[in-house]
DNA sequence: CGTCCGCTTGAATAGTGTCAAGGTGGGTGG
DNA sequence: CCACCCACCTTGACACTATTCAAGCGGACG
């Protein structure tokens, strides 16, 4: 067998760079109470003398690259971002997958460099803040403080499921889980999933990319993923619950 | 094949109970600069209004459950305690393993209930803090509020840890990096590390008993782990890294 | 219209899980 | 003190699953 995870994407020739979408005015921000910010005061905003910059990320542009001096944490205003981590022996493996809401570049608060990769998976709208800021505030709003202990814990959360979730099991096991996964990560008001090309899907579970194409192409047959057009699935939860019997446990 | 990971253990004979040592006196502890109070004042330190209890847990004993209400944070004064999560197959999978200096029972900061039951693997002195006494200092000293993002930092960067080296690749290159992992977790002076049993490093690399088994076999018979008597073993690096060749990557 | 890229599928092989049987060491009770 | 017991580790044989390597397929795009 030997090692899962997926090598490193050729350099993408479509690799576009983010555009620069100018200032941000959290003041009149529509996604405002659901980052960060949400439940600062007008006033402490204010105490922010770095700037907050917006930008648009187009798919497999990098918010920022591992080792890489950690000067800024990024907000989700819209979008898929994942976290990659390049292993030693070059594989790669997504270890997280950050919407709308999440911060991307926690370790940002505490210095030294990224841990991972960032790179948009779909086209994404960022805030770029300076960690000086985010500290300062840190320091002086109790709202915000207790917000980022939140995304500190939901960014454990996730990595903990992770391991309990998608890596643990047969593959069929890990996609199960993974798609309704996705279906929280990615959905929209009608419940669709937006699913990942199968090198993405498969750097999330641990396994080869046609291991994860076989056990997707069965769900298709299957009705549990019927396709919606485009990257578009709807997921019949209950054909998946029954899929293959339960985990054979033991 | 089917899941991985590992049943419940039968409730065990000798799970007693934990020993009340008394109050803790952070002033006079030695440990202290080791942990979250490290930096300090002792004027802070005064400002705790709730005790801090000193306990002694014996190896099974349970710090805390999942699903608990957490209003304790424990700091690990010595020994080694595991975080196992419970899934939904009834198989269990250990998250993270916890030693000297290290904190458990982090979301007990943000109330809600504990996402893990913790579970000391040798005899273990803890602290016992209230997490209200926690929250106030966090508020006031900001020393320990930076020492505790770097707690919830360390906490995340082992879980991606255990994501990308744990619970990737075949079941040797997970022990090899497992094995490495135990020596930074267990060394004493002399750079020894003390194995757990098979169910304990099975449930950390989420595969079966019989599979460690055979690869810690292999490594005791190719002179990798020197048994030094009982749990306790030396690793030697070299031929660890030589092992099988490289992973066969692709 | 042809090429390229990603997805799917097939066949052979290697790796794990599964089930069952021994081995070993420490502890208990006779 | 010794024999037995029990828990845990190891090993074997076999079934099943995942990886590997290779080929085919279809859509996107120039």
């Amino acid at each position: 067998m030997s090692s899962s995870s997926t090598r490193l994407r050729r350099a993408g020739a479509l690799c576009t760079d983010a555009t620069w979408l100018g200032r941000a005015d959290c003041h009149h921000c529509a996604v405002r109470k659901d980052v960060l910010f949400g439940e600062l005061e007008d006033l402490e905003l204010n105490a922010i003398l770095e700037p907050i910059d917006q930008y648009c990320h187009p798919p497999h542009s990098v918010l920022y690259h591992v080792d890489e001096e950690s000067s800024h944490l990024f907000t989700i205003r819209a979008g898929l971002v994942k976290l990659v981590s390049h292993r030693a022996d070059g594989t790669l493996r997504i270890v997280r997958l950050l919407g709308r809401g999440d911060v991307v570049g926690l370790e940002a608060m505490l210095g030294g460099r990224y841990e991972h990769t960032a790179v948009a998976l779909a086209r994404s709208d960022v805030c770029r803040i300076p960690a000086a800021a985010l500290r300062r505030l840190d320091a002086r709003s109790p709202a915000l403080h207790r917000r980022l202990l939140e995304t500190w814990r939901s960014h454990l959360t996730r990595a903990d499921e992770s391991i309990t979730e998608l890596s643990t099991g047969s593959v069929r096991d890990r996609v199960r889980n993974l798609l309704i996964f996705l279906q929280r990560a990615t959905q929209d008001r009608t419940g669709a999933l937006a699913l990942l090309n199968r090198e993405d899907l498969a750097a999330m579970i641990g396994v080869r990319v046609e291991s994860v194409s076989r056990v997707i192409a069965e769900a298709k047959r299957n009705g549990i993923l019927r396709p919606l057009g485009g990257e578009r699935y709807q997921l019949d939860r209950q054909a998946l619950r029954a899929w293959q019997g339960q985990t054979p446990s033991v």
